[in-house]
DNA sequence: TGCACGATTCTCT
DNA sequence: GAGAATCGTGCAA
């Protein structure tokens, strides 16, 4: 089963706690690879600082999260690196979006080893924003593009209790005032893929 | 047209 | 724990 667009219009810290533990599937042609989500984040908009749409500041790059939610926002940041997220929310129009920052990996270890470079243990392979991008081969040609079918969609899964989900603070937003300290960062609690502890 | 910088990662100390 | 790598983007001029 393949979540569907009403599935990301539902609050976005909603979305970013039951995205938790769903499989996120891409259909290459170096083959598929798969992995289990561990670990979000919600960017909100325009009142979130941290988010690029902070302000309702609305460009060429972050377009996609003013449109329909169930999309792919894939960047490019640090002249190197991509990362990957998904417009959701409870209101039409409204830039807010998930990050996703790490993964568990399923199906196409062998082919996410092979992006990754061959020397990098399996625990690496997946456990940062950026790392999960290269692993399972998304980059800005994967921007915009929708998520609720083949070749890059997430699949259901049985929701995460509460109880296993750790709420945190966002990683690498310090430049955003009194928004960096929104406890907007879930995790699957002693999950060894998760970027930072 | 120019320029400072980032929702990161890796390497070296 | 610090510093480099490296360039598209955003905003000032």
């Amino acid at each position: 089963m393949i979540l569907q667009e009403s599935f990301y219009q539902q609050d976005v810290i909603t979305v970013s706690k039951e995205l938790l533990g769903k499989i996120l599937v891409h259909q290459s042609k170096e083959g598929t690879t798969t992995g289990r989500i561990v670990e979000t984040e919600t960017y909100r908009g325009p009142e979130d600082q941290a988010a690029h749409s902070s302000g309702g500041r609305r460009t060429a790059r972050n377009e996609v999260m003013f449109g329909k939610k169930g999309v792919a926002y894939v960047y490019f940041i640090y002249g190197l690196y991509h990362c990957f997220n998904i417009i959701a929310g409870d209101v039409p129009g409204k830039p807010e979006a998930v990050l996703i920052r790490a993964l568990e990996p399923m199906a196409g270890k062998e082919i996410m080893t092979k992006r990754r470079g061959q020397q990098i243990k399996i625990a690496n392979l997946t456990n940062g924003p950026s790392k999960m991008c290269m692993a399972m081969g998304i980059s800005k040609s994967q921007n915009k593009i929708g998520l609720t079918a083949p070749p890059l969609c997430i699949k259901e899964a049985p929701l995460v209790p509460q109880k296993e989900i750790v709420e945190t603070t966002r990683i690498g937003v310090d430049y955003s005032g009194e928004w960096k300290s929104k406890t907007w960062r879930f995790y699957i609690r002693d999950n060894r893929f998760v970027s930072i502890k």
